[in-house]
DNA sequence: CATGCTTCTGTGAGCGTTCACAGTAGAGAA
DNA sequence: TTCTCTACTGTGAACGCTCACAGAAGCATG
């Protein structure tokens, strides 16, 4: 007698032990669970009775076989996983996405395709139809698993303008040109005139939206371009204390950087005071995103806030209006300025 | 005439398409995918090239309508939100996790039990069968979900060891103690003899183990327990700047400072940046985790590194032998004294 | 030659839902 | 009355898979 009972968890309810409780059939129960249409107050109200009284759960694997839909999603994240652990801005649309979609009652499915083994991994699995849509994160150009299932027909929305992907692919982002506006027309507002710049890569629209909102604000002040005092990085921490150096050997006479994400902006503020200089007194800096790492550091950065929570719940609604059926759409979000000691 | 087509997703080849591609029968190819016991070598290949050549994906809903598993795990968060966006380690945990578990082709749900409502909410749609088990991140004691969550039978293992749940739970923690004992040995053999210490929560293992290697070490050493020396945090930045205020007011002689958590350490940074005290000149300082907070601290973080990717594997190595039916297990992991400029 | 054992294969049933369809009852119109 | 329409309910089939079982073939043993 080998009894295999691996902690008794017994087979719970099902939609038969539902309906003999409320004295009907499968079919009636099944329309109470999806939206009650089509049935008399007093069967929907034994229904429900029964569900409660019984603790019914719906099986979602056979609602799933049958209605060719997974209702789950993927949050899938094609970035080097090293940005993963150091930019905590994943973090909050991360958590936005789960929340927002904890609300449709739908959970998130985490993919990190980092290396060619689990892209190929999942996009079998995407493919497959085991979600029904993608929240995508991905900065990179050209993103090979995104253009897969672009191809496939796969729901997709895409966290920041995509490129090189058509527009069957919704996206939602801040207004990054807008943004970069706001944070330099506030270093001329405190009397900057020799502004840099450290951009974002760019090869992303986000670098050079940035970049251009940098560009305009100056040229309608009426000061010119000057080419040293522009360098990029690629929104790492390092590659911002990389790129203030090179920015003080090539214009020792800065009074201002807008650099274009706080994480950068850290790395800003180390080679600033290494080179003697006090921040913001000789030199404002004003970062991008409003990242913990804003409050982290050390002045604490005056920086342009990205609605974080906005964007995840714009991106769970784009994608769930695209599954639905409705044509992908592009959701601008507004940014603010958020003002602290760094300028 | 009304046909809603959807961006034209067909359905995929069923185990049907390839049995008959093949030329056997549906038993045969299910035996193939399931580990090919009993098949011929021939039929093995037959199988295996018309799944090449159809593309054939196994439909894991109706997979788990019959064998009862969801062949999914849960990842379940009940850590106030606020940590998983100012803590790294939970990244690096998720990141693990997810990682180890793709390789079982396994995915991760990420659940995140905030409010009450959404404690129910998960609560339900764990117990009623829809993960196989469940990854638990909850430092603070007594977690009614976990509770609830055993109570039903459901496999758990936990990070960090649980408070108030019977030994049916699996964890896998650091050796707190033993990291804690490295960290203060070190201080002493840099000289340091009034050797504070900012500690975690006492109402959770780790808080308290760390605490009881500082106190075995000088006791060892010869060195009375002062407890002016002594002040408890919660883990946050915050709590670490306000508690070295504390100390620095209590013990003004302080020469070097344990810190239970490199967040909080860097808090202790600020405050004695603003005392005036250099560090390590005069006062060395001790983190614990080596988070991505360490490297980033000014100065580097000297700190206890806490083997996270070999946590997380483990983690999902014993939540699976426990699925499997093995017995809970309680597995502890040697951590790392790292050396960088802060002591 | 019968019997048993091992290896392999096909078949029917059933997992818990939803969906299409058929059917019933009651109300109102012809 | 008879017909139609609406509101509601029950029933069988199907979704794609696994599992238990039956059976076939090959080989050794009695």
């Amino acid at each position: 007698m080998t009894m295999s009972n691996t902690g008794g968890r017994r087979r719970p309810p099902t939609i038969h032990d539902v309906a003999r409780e409320a004295g009907v059939s499968r079919g009636t129960v099944s329309r109470v669970l999806n939206g009650g249409h089509y049935v008399s107050p007093a069967a929907q109200e034994a229904v429900n009775a029964a569900i409660r009284k019984t603790g019914y759960v719906v099986n979602r694997h056979a609602r799933s076989l049958i209605t060719g839909r997974s209702d789950s999603i993927g949050f899938l994240l094609t970035e080097p996983q090293e940005k993963f652990f150091e930019d905590p801005n994943f973090n909050v649309l991360l958590r936005g996405c789960t929340q927002a979609l904890a609300a449709h009652d739908i959970p998130l499915l985490l993919m990190l395709a980092g290396t060619k083994d689990e892209r190929r991994r999942i996009t079998r699995y995407i493919t497959a139809g085991h979600v029904d849509g993608v929240l995508l994160v991905s900065s990179h150009s050209g993103d090979p698993v995104a253009e897969e299932l672009r191809e496939a027909g796969v729901p997709l929305v895409a966290c920041g303008k995509p490129i090189g992907l058509g527009s069957k692919v919704s996206y939602v982002a801040a207004d990054d040109r807008d943004g970069a506006r706001d944070m330099v027309r506030h270093l001329l507002s405190v009397g900057r005139r020799r502004i840099g710049v450290v951009t974002g890569p760019l090869d992303t629209p986000g670098g050079v939206e940035r970049l251009a909102g940098y560009k305009e604000v100056l040229t309608e002040a009426g000061i010119e371009i000057d080419d040293r005092l522009i360098v990029s990085g690629d929104y790492s921490r390092a590659s911002g204390e990389a790129g203030a150096e090179r920015l003080l050997a090539q214009a020792p006479d800065v009074d201002a950087v807008f650099v274009a994400s706080d994480l950068m902006a850290q790395g800003v503020l180390t080679a600033l005071e290494r080179s003697g200089r006090r921040v913001p007194q000789d030199v404002a800096v004003g970062g991008f995103d409003d990242s913990p790492a804003a409050l982290s550091a050390r002045p604490e950065l005056t920086t342009i806030r990205q609605p974080w929570d906005r964007i995840s719940a714009e991106m769970v609604r784009v994608l769930l209006a695209q599954i639905g059926g409705e044509d992908p759409a592009a959701v601008i979000l507004p940014t603010e300025l958020v003002r602290r000691e760094s300028a």
